[in-house]
DNA sequence: AGAAGATACATCGCCTGTCAAGGTATCTCG
DNA sequence: CGAGATACCTTGACAGGCGATGTATCTTCT
């Protein structure tokens, strides 16, 4: 992970939502799919991960399930919820608008 | 100010320095400029510009002297120095491989 | 003269997101 | 059987942002 938190922070759940808008999926699979995206260069930690699915589905952005594997480890699935893609909507039009305002800045 | 300051977190000070590229400058300067600079759509809180200010000077990217106006309030100056110069450069090519990672990812 | 508002600096304590570290359990492969 | 991958989860510390609050000076309006 080559990339400073910090830059990333505010934008983990997002990229946990876009991560959900086409199918469900599970913690460790989120983490393996940002991995494969980035090329290897991000990944996050699993205390963020868990710690964002949480958050989510507090205020209603997904639902949980437990899948039903016969084999292997239990996998806790999230479903993207109504409100969370109109959140993720609302949050890409931001990370446009953030984009714009600190390539002004800096 | 309608950015989420999560968003904003990280590049405070590296927008801080930015604007101390050109020409020493002093805090209530400096946030004047990020506003006009921005129409209005953002201001760096006080705490949070004073706070930067001195972890800047702290890890001696900056250093800070006070004016010697004859009226109106004192004013503490801040010129950006050799390593600060080169710690915005850095983190301005961080900026630009997390944007694209970013937008990699949502 | 007095009040209000801008200029200018500074700190304290809270909140929130990240993460190192630790824990549990299952499956696969040598 | 041991190692490593898969898969989940929590706790405590840390750091940055910020609301609130305080100081002092200058200008402008009444």
């Amino acid at each position: 992970m080559s990339i400073a938190s910090d830059l990333i922070r505010g934008h983990t759940e997002t990229i946990i939502l876009s991560h959900l808008l086409d199918r469900d999926s599970y913690g460790y699979q989120t983490n393996k799919s940002i991995q494969e995206k980035t090329g290897g260069r991000y990944e996050l930690k699993e205390a963020t991960l868990y710690g964002a699915f949480r958050r989510l589905e507090q205020n209603g952005c997904i639902k949980s399930y437990w899948g039903d594997e016969e084999t292997g480890a239990r996998r806790r699935y999230y479903s993207i919820t109504g409100l969370g893609r109109a959140v993720y909507e609302e949050n890409k039009r931001e990370w446009q608008d953030a984009k714009e305002l600190i390539d002004t800045l800096i």
